[in-house]
DNA sequence: CTGTTAGCGCGTTCAT
DNA sequence: ATGAACGCGCTAACAG
């Protein structure tokens, strides 16, 4: 591999001279430049971006953390940032905090420990506080899926309460008076968000919430076919089930279709966060898009601006509107 | 953040003894080691990888092509070699590819640039010479799902042939004599020994191979759908389908259903890869294990004995059998 | 067992 | 506009 000494002999040109071409910092004469490019190419020069980052105290990696590499929702995340910051020059690491906040604070460590310039979080379990503080060191944080208050620029989220509010809209205007719900763990602001969403939808509907309707589960597919029998168990009559996300709004089709229910014939199902797989259930899964995505469009712009000062491409939305995606499993009732 | 040298005065010892302390090769005296261990605590002090990386032309990074980040095939891959990696201290750089050959190639000249000491690659649109070239610079490179000859022993892969095999060989047994395939991409590899794998369970059970009952798709789902009707219109009956992905086959199951055929009852349907959402299918989907993650963790674990020299934790496999995974879209017949 | 010294490849003053 | 020289933080000989 030539090193920038060697390219600068072969141009016969300083090795600073070298680096101002390869910058394009200063100004440079069209005549020594043409040279120095000339160079680099024959030598087939790449720079060492190690010894880039050492001598600008800058790695130009992000680091990035979500809840799982696999399972659904975060895939189409990771790609957007992924691309967006590889397409500026900049490299991504991916890290796992499986919703642990140990596991949460080693993957954030780590990442400290590589010397990222700024940090992309989907966190779920450490604290306010933890982030908060982690803010003040030197690096950019920004946070996808939780607003925090003290930080508020850097974080970018959707607006579950909407979410909420639409998915059982959705059902009420189709005309379910009826209507369960089995929620995310209510420790999550999203989940508590979300439920909010569903009260007021109903209220404005004049349905009055019934408690015995409504379940906590754990956003796991699981827990939404034992949801559904919990449900079924108590025995309130309910015509629509709204899901607080699309694995448990999975987990309660299978349950109910395994007692015989027919869906969306005997119960309309609605989720939450249009991840993957929801179109490929039967039937196909009518739920709220969580634009997760364009979170992390967002986020990886975000720092580009700020972190690597590129110049602003558009203003930045910090709260995301969900939105309805109709499908095959809410079923007008009469 | 303390460097290496403010831990020496802090120590009382040079600077070269707190390096040694830091990697555990030579041998320290304990007091001394002791004095060493107590600054770091106190300072604070984290080593910069990047002047460790400079100074010992070590990244210790390794990059990762696949094709997508999101979809459902390479999640519990990522998810595992980032696991075994990070455990490890490495850390890595997952990019995508998008099965296109010059997107491959600029991941992999930006995964260069990084200074990977390894390449895991899930390369599928580069040449064989492409990649055995890649293999004579001085980066280790592994591969994941491909065999080139010549470097067997860098190469993960799964006997696409007998997973062709064991899913025909499944609806064979289930009484199934008129079967249909819909292939993968015949340029690929895996596509045609897939299918090389059904027409040998075929002709052991005595059936001829019908090229009718046979249509080329590209492992997508809508090539599922539309290989579903083709294979209708040329008006020979069959019981079974056999797809080469799961993709194909969720396709084909769509497309199937909303012509009013009842799955599995009138139609059987086999997938292949086992991809996260074959469980949440309609009916849930008797496909072929395709153990990518288990390739994932050998080619892990392959890199850190080979590159950073750790202890062989076992004996390494480089081909790996599928299996069948027995769910309700295949039905006996009679 | 420990200290000295010379790089690793590049960015960045400060002169010229 | 260009070059010389220093420093980024650390590893790896080489001495002692």
């Amino acid at each position: 591999m030539a090193t920038i000494y060697e390219v600068s002999k072969a141009a016969g040109v300083s090795l600073a001279t070298v680096s101002r071409v390869m910058n394009g910092n200063a100004r440079v004469s069209d005549r020594t430049r043409d040279k120095v490019l000339k160079a680099m190419d024959e030598l087939g020069y790449k720079p060492n971006s190690i010894a880039q980052s050492l001598a600008s105290n800058r790695s130009n990696s992000v680091g990035l953390l979500v809840s799982a590499l696999h399972g659904s929702f975060f895939g189409n995340m990771m790609s957007t940032v992924e691309d967006v910051l590889r397409n500026a020059g900049k490299h991504v690491i991916i890290t796992a905090g499986h919703s642990d906040e140990q596991q949460e604070k080693d993957a954030i460590e780590f990442l400290l420990d590589r010397r990222c310039d700024a940090l992309i979080l989907h966190a779920e379990a450490v604290s306010d506080e933890y982030l908060l503080e982690l803010s003040k060191r030197d690096v950019e944080v920004v946070l996808i899926n939780r607003r925090i208050e003290e930080m508020a620029e850097h974080c970018f989220y959707t607006d579950n309460e909407l979410g909420g509010y639409l998915a059982t809209k959705a059902a009420i205007d189709a005309g379910h008076t009826s209507i369960a719900y089995i929620s995310g763990p209510l420790f999550k602001q999203d989940a508590t968000e979300r439920l909010q969403g569903h009260k007021r939808a109903l209220s404005e509907a004049g349905i009055k919430f019934n408690p015995q309707l409504m379940v906590e589960g754990g956003f796991h597919e699981d827990e939404g076919a034992q949801g559904y029998l919990d449900l079924v168990a108590v025995n309130q009559p309910f015509t629509a089930l709204v899901c607080a996300n699309d694995e448990m709004a999975s987990g309660a089709m299978t349950a109910a279709r395994e007692q015989g229910v027919l869906i969306p014939e005997q119960l309309s199902v609605v989720g939450f966060d249009d991840v993957l797989f929801a179109r490929y259930l039967y039937p196909k899964l009518t739920t709220i898009d969580n634009p997760i995505q364009k979170m992390g469009n967002e986020a990886a712009h975000w720092v580009l601006e700020h972190v690597y000062k590129q110049k602003k491409t558009s203003a930045h939305t910090n709260l995301f509107a969900p939105k309805l995606v109709v499908r095959d499993s809410l079923m007008e009732i009469k």
